[in-house]
RNA sequence: GGGCGGUUAGCUCAGCGGUAGAGCAUCUCGUUUACACCGAGAGGGUCGGCGGUUCGAACCCGUCACCGCCCA
């Protein structure tokens, strides 16, 4: 790899990333070692879906998990950063029925074990493209480890854990009502509902009074379909309005059922008519009233949403011919005919049109029903306890930290989770069915034998439970399962726990809280010691991208056409701490530039034959140039430092950004330019040395910037020798000399302050670069004289000279120093003076307004008194310096007569 | 309704108790041994409103307004 030639006029990203990528993975370069003695440092990624392709939510959190494990990795540790996918049940399983629906196969009709055969086959063939996607992000993940949670080794740690879970009771079935997503035909979590606003109605129903002629309880309703299923009307027991109700009977309409007028906090009196309609089995909070009313709880609706009225019948035996005629209907139809039917009758009091949240199901997009089925549930509250207790006592910290409540209010409040999900592709629940129901759970089905045998004492036929476990429940597992739990691998023992998670908030409920559940549980300590919560990408103009509004952008397009290195500079300078971060086009194309001049500045170094010069200690530098770059070198490395370690990626991108342009690139290489020219100012030794010290500076520059910018980074590390083709990745992070800043460094401040003003001044009067001219001082200062030769190429000027006396009248006066030290340019005839005047008495206002603003606070005898003794000395200081700056101007304006 | 976050230069965002910052954009000037994806310079802000604490507030406290998310 290594080239020979001059580097090009421009760097192409493409020319370069795939044959660079390909040679650090090959050369073991993303590798962690457990064998090496260096201490570990451990990402876990969170696994995308096996059907996942990548966007801009993974290229932010991704380039940021990069930028972590490469700087550690340069660090000296030992750096895993663990691969791999998780099988995404439901959207799996969609992908696959969508091809099989193509060829007029339905899922059902191939049967379960053909159509897993089917989703592996699929898997083999378009899975994962997500993990090839990553490569050309720069992503350095160790893929000889990469991990899928249905593998054999992650499988069998979720039935061990489902298995002990269960024993522990911590893991139970029940019937209970779950969120139903009938178009998928199976529960799914909480999480995965999206409450969404639509705009419906509100119906106001006559529920007559039993025993009380003409009296009627008006409940208002969105769902008059499931009015079929109510078993109560509840009101506020301290409602004036109802209290002489409760305890009496209402006539269910249509149906023709009594059912009870109950007490119950529930209903709100300040909401509809203060009375509400019960139907346990269709609405979770009616289900909490029912269970504290032991009412029954008859389902009316089917897994397809179709009216059901099998169990209703069992309370009565019969129903209206018009109700009857409602079986198998669709709830939406259903809906309609109901509220025909009441108003016919005259009990539809009303009806207001009502703009209210209706949850449906995030993969399928249908409103869910919550229904009662038999399913499978974790005890999170229970689990919980444990990851609020390490959140607490500061064993898991969250950054920013604000998140932690985010974490706390959901875990505090956190419901029963439903683990089981009625679908194929998953990790079969390890439970067995015996002849009359019994249930023997086991990690696997000789071992269910076996417990079924000692339970009833015979050989009895036993049925796998149908269904699999929720995703979510294997990825709960991932950082220590993918580390070969329950095995106690050297692995485990060493990468755990992990150092920081990296992810978005929408996913701390998903994963981050049921991980912590999981990993206290099951280790002796939690899964992460740090959550790195980032925000979410959004476009240009804050929108969230998605395919609806066509504003996506793709990641891979910004990367043929900027380069990876300058969509993941512009991600890390975005990603400030608790903030969305807005992407488009046009940032990464301005980012871009970064990169470039980055590769400029190294052409300008390979033109001057700057490169690393072994023998050079830095150490060992004497100009003042040299000492001064490295100084701010020494600066540089350890804000970046700082910034990493504090997840500050903003801050440790403008560290670098400022470093490489306006100290590199825009003084030092000006300043040296003239040396490496002139032959005859300085000495060969000298000269050796600034081009030491220039490839010195170059080096860090790459080292520190390899992170954010891996490929252009090691593309120029290899051109200029610094180390063997594609080493940089394992090159050492530099550290600072723990030198104190020399006095060097005022004196090169001093002379860039000088020719900012010769600059500024020139700019303001017009003087153009092409006209030279002298510069005048008086007494003798060593700053005219050492910094000549500078001076005059930056400032363009023509000569220095030393004068005896006044300076010439009519020259313009420049300071630094706030006006203790001043030189003159000698323009008489040259400029417009009364632009000179006017920019004279624009400084002197503003001296004279901050020597007012300081002598103010000074003369204020509570300031003096009461504010730090530091602070008033500083504001001394600033005030004659002010004081002198004014004065000075205030002798310049006299001298052109103003 | 409850909670969280935001409101600082035209735009995107830092700063979070001691005189308002950066990048981009704008304007002016500019082919000087890298870079026009460049260089030099300039203009531009009563830090959302109102109260309070303080010698001193963009920063702390209260309150209101608007925007955005999350949970009911």
């Amino acid at each position: 790899m290594p080239e020979h030639d001059r580097l090009d006029k421009n760097f192409s990203p493409r020319a370069v990333e795939a044959r660079l990528y390909e040679f650090w993975e090959n050369s073991g370069a993303f590798a962690a070692d457990p064998a090496s003695g260096n201490p570990p440092y451990t990402i876990m990624i969170p696994p995308p879906n096996v059907t996942g392709s990548l966007h801009m939510g993974h290229a932010l959190t991704f380039t940021l998990q990069d930028i972590l494990i490469r700087w550690k990795r340069m660090a000296g540790f030992d750096a895993l950063w663990q691969p791999g996918t998780d099988h995404a049940g439901i959207a799996t399983q969609m992908v696959v029925e969508r091809l099989l629906a193509a060829e007029g196969v339905s899922r059902k009709a191939l049967g379960r074990e053909k159509f897993l055969e089917r989703v592996w086959q699929w898997k083999a063939e378009s899975g994962g493209q997500i993990t090839q996607q990553l490569r050309r992000l720069g992503a350095s993940l160790d893929w000889r480890r990469e991990r899928f949670t249905l593998d054999e080794g992650l499988s069998a740690a979720v039935r061990k854990v489902f298995v002990q879970l269960f024993r522990e009771k911590l893991i139970y079935r029940d019937h209970r009502l779950v969120n139903w997503d009938p178009k998928l035909q199976t529960a799914i979590s909480d999480l995965e509902v999206e409450n969404r606003e639509v705009k419906g109605h509100l119906w106001y129903i006559r529920y007559p009074i039993v025993g009380e002629d003409g009296r009627f309880l008006t409940v208002a309703t969105t769902r008059p379909e499931t009015m079929l299923g109510d078993v109560a009307v509840a009101v506020h027991p301290e409602d004036a309005r109802y209290r002489d109700l409760i305890g009496k009977r209402a006539i269910l309409p249509l149906v023709g059922r009594e059912i009870p007028i109950i007490a119950d906090e529930y209903s709100d009196p300040e909401k509809g008519t203060g009375a509400v309609k019960i139907t346990p089995a269709h609405d979770f909070n009616d289900f909490k009233v029912g269970e504290r009313h032991r009412l029954p709880m008859p389902s009316v609706l089917d897994r397809q949403a179709r009216v059901s009225l099998s169990e209703l019948r069992q309370f009565c035996p019969d129903l209206p011919e018009f109700v009857e005629a409602l079986d198998g209907t669709d709830r939406f139809e259903a809906r309609k005919r109901i509220v025909e039917r009441l108003e016919e009758i005259g009990l539809l009091k009303t009806t207001e049109p009502h703009t209210h949240q209706v949850p449906h199901g995030d993969r399928s997009g249908v409103v869910i029903e919550p229904l009662l089925t038999w399913q499978w549930f974790a005890d999170a509250s229970v689990l919980a306890k444990a990851a609020i207790e390490a959140v607490e006592s500061g064993k898991t910290r969250f950054v920013p930290e604000q998140w932690q409540n985010t974490f706390f209010a959901w875990m505090r409040e956190i419901e029963p989770w439903c683990v089981s999900r009625q679908l194929w592709w998953g990790h079969r629940i390890p439970a067995w069915y015996g002849p009359k129901g019994e249930i023997f759970v086991a990690e696997s089905a000789e071992e269910a034998h076996r417990l079924a045998r000692e339970s009833l004492g015979r050989e009895v036929e036993l049925r796998q439970d149908e269904d699999v476990l929720d995703t979510w429940f294997s990825s709960a597992l991932w950082p220590f399962s993918t580390l070969g739990w329950p095995e106690e691998t050297p692995e485990l023992k060493r990468y755990y726990p992990t150092d920081v998670l990296v992810t978005g908030f929408d996913i701390i409920f998903f994963w981050v809280a049921r991980m912590m559940m999981m990993g206290s549980h099951f280790m002796p300590d939690v899964p992460f010691r740090d959550v790195y919560i980032h925000g979410l990408v959004r476009d240009e103009r804050g929108q969230k991208m998605s395919k609806s509004k066509g504003n996506v952008i793709d990641p891979l397009a910004l990367i043929d056409e900027f380069g990876a290195d300058a969509l993941r500079f512009t991600i890390c300078a975005a990603a400030g701490p608790g903030r969305d971060i807005k992407l488009g086009r046009q940032r990464i194309e301005h980012q871009r530039s970064f990169v470039t001049k980055l590769w400029n500045a190294a052409r300008f170094c390979e033109m001057n034959e700057i490169k690393p010069d072994a023998g050079f200690d830095p150490a060992s530098a004497r100009h003042v140039l040299s000492r001064w770059i490295l100084d701010a070198a020494n600066a540089a490395i350890e804000e970046a430092t700082k910034a990493l370690e504090a997840y500050r990626f903003d801050e440790y991108a403008q560290t670098c950004y400022r470093f490489l342009w306006n100290t590199y690139c825009d003084w030092y290489l000006e300043f040296i330019k003239p040396v490496l020219i002139e032959t005859d100012r300085y000495s060969a030794e000298y000269r050796r040395e600034f081009r030491a010290v220039a490839a010195h500076a170059l080096g860090i520059i790459l080292r520190l910037l390899h992170p954010v910018m891996p490929f252009v980074t090691e593309t120029l590390w290899g051109h200029f020798g610094f180390g063997a083709a594609g080493s940089l990745i394992r090159a050492a992070w530099p550290a600072g000399s723990g030198r104190e800043r020399s006095e060097s460094h005022s004196d090169v401040e001093r002379a860039i302050a000088l020719i900012s003003e010769i600059r500024a001044t020139r700019a303001v009067l017009n003087v153009p670069p092409s006209r030279q001219i002298p510069l005048l001082y008086q007494t003798s200062v060593p700053l005219f004289e050492l910094w000549n030769s500078e001076i005059c190429r930056l400032g363009r000027i023509s000569q220095i000279d030393l004068i005896e006396g006044a300076p010439p009248a009519g020259c313009v006066q420049i300071t630094i120093d706030n006006g203790a030290t001043r030189a003159f340019l000698p323009l008489a005839g040259v400029i417009d003076l009364d632009a000179e005047r006017a920019r004279l008495r624009k400084k002197r206002d503003e001296a004279n307004a901050e020597f007012e603003r300081h002598s103010r606070k000074l003369g204020n005898p509570d300031f003096t008194r009461r504010a730090p003794p530091e602070i008033v000395e500083e504001t001394e200081k600033k005030m004659s310096a002010a004081s002198h700056e004014g004065q000075s101007i205030e002798d310049a304006l006299r001298r052109i007569g103003g």
